[in-house]
DNA sequence: TTACGTGCAAATAATTTGCAGTCCC
DNA sequence: GGGACTGCAAATTATTTGCACGTAA
């Protein structure tokens, strides 16, 4: 909430870096070649500030307009889309519909609490995976997604 | 495409259970109290005789016409709804459009051939997954899904 | 200015639902 | 016959796209 505001459209969009902890979120975009337009400077803090982690594109959509935030959800789609090409985000399929994303880019796997539709990290060397099985010919690993769904104990 | 033939509406449902693997189909779904329908014989047959084991609802469709069989893309979804839910089939999540069907409910994980859309059992015992996390308080695991997804190699 | 971005609304895609008609027991 | 089942079409949900207008370099 904090971190936010400083890109309510009223304010100066040069001092945001600091509350980022991603950095300079107009530097990263100007690495990507994205113009820093006011959208996409907001987004990168809501999406790279300490906090949230997992998130779809409707609860980044909802988060935003709570912060006052003009943005539409097709532009909200396009970020999120680009960042992830870009390899800031990673992309988690959970269930057959919604899609998250996530801002930790770093090997880890996650925990699925169904009951309250909500992806967790696993801490990073928590789970070990062995024997990865050497992939058909032609073929290369791309990425590994380990899910563990959790339900509630009815104990 | 053999072992559905004798699915075929002008044919005795009676002989099904001899091509199909599973067992006898009609005993499948009599004992999760389901009425023998055509429809479900012949989807059942599909499903749980060998070959194909992952399968979308569209497929499934698509590969039901080319029997001849006449179901609707509805009563696609409804049966392997209803066989998920018996535990019959698993379902799992590889992006955020398509839902796999897969009728192998042992531990198993998959490959997911990007390029082809294709989800494809890895042997079992070929992966090892250890020091499984503990789920936070008041949580057990439901499942665990583990997809490596396979890009061709560029090289 | 001028190309890149954004918002809106319409288009898709996958899946679900309501309901009238059909088929097993 | 009666309730379970099916098919169709309309409704939903998640996401993408086309295009007129806005805005950063």
């Amino acid at each position: 909430m904090l971190y936010s505001l400083k890109f309510a459209p009223e304010q100066a969009p040069d001092t945001e870096a600091a509350s980022c902890p991603w950095g300079d979120v107009r530097a990263m975009l100007h690495a990507l070649g994205l113009r820093p337009t006011q959208q996409r400077l907001a987004l990168g803090c809501l999406l790279f500030a300490k906090g949230r982690r997992h998130i779809t594109a409707e609860m980044l959509y909802e988060e935003a307009r709570g912060e006052r935030i003009n943005v539409s959800l097709a532009t909200i789609y396009n970020t999120l889309k680009q960042l992830t090409d870009a390899g800031l985000l990673r992309q988690v399929a959970v269930d057959g519909s919604k899609t998250y994303f996530c801002n930790n880019t770093t090997e880890h796997h996650h925990f699925y609490l169904e009951d309250r539709h909500e992806l967790v990290d696993i801490p990073e060397g928590s789970v070990d995976i062995n024997n990865l099985p050497i992939p058909p010919e032609g073929y290369e690993i791309a990425k590994t997604d380990l899910v563990i769904r959790l339900r509630r104990k009815t104990a």
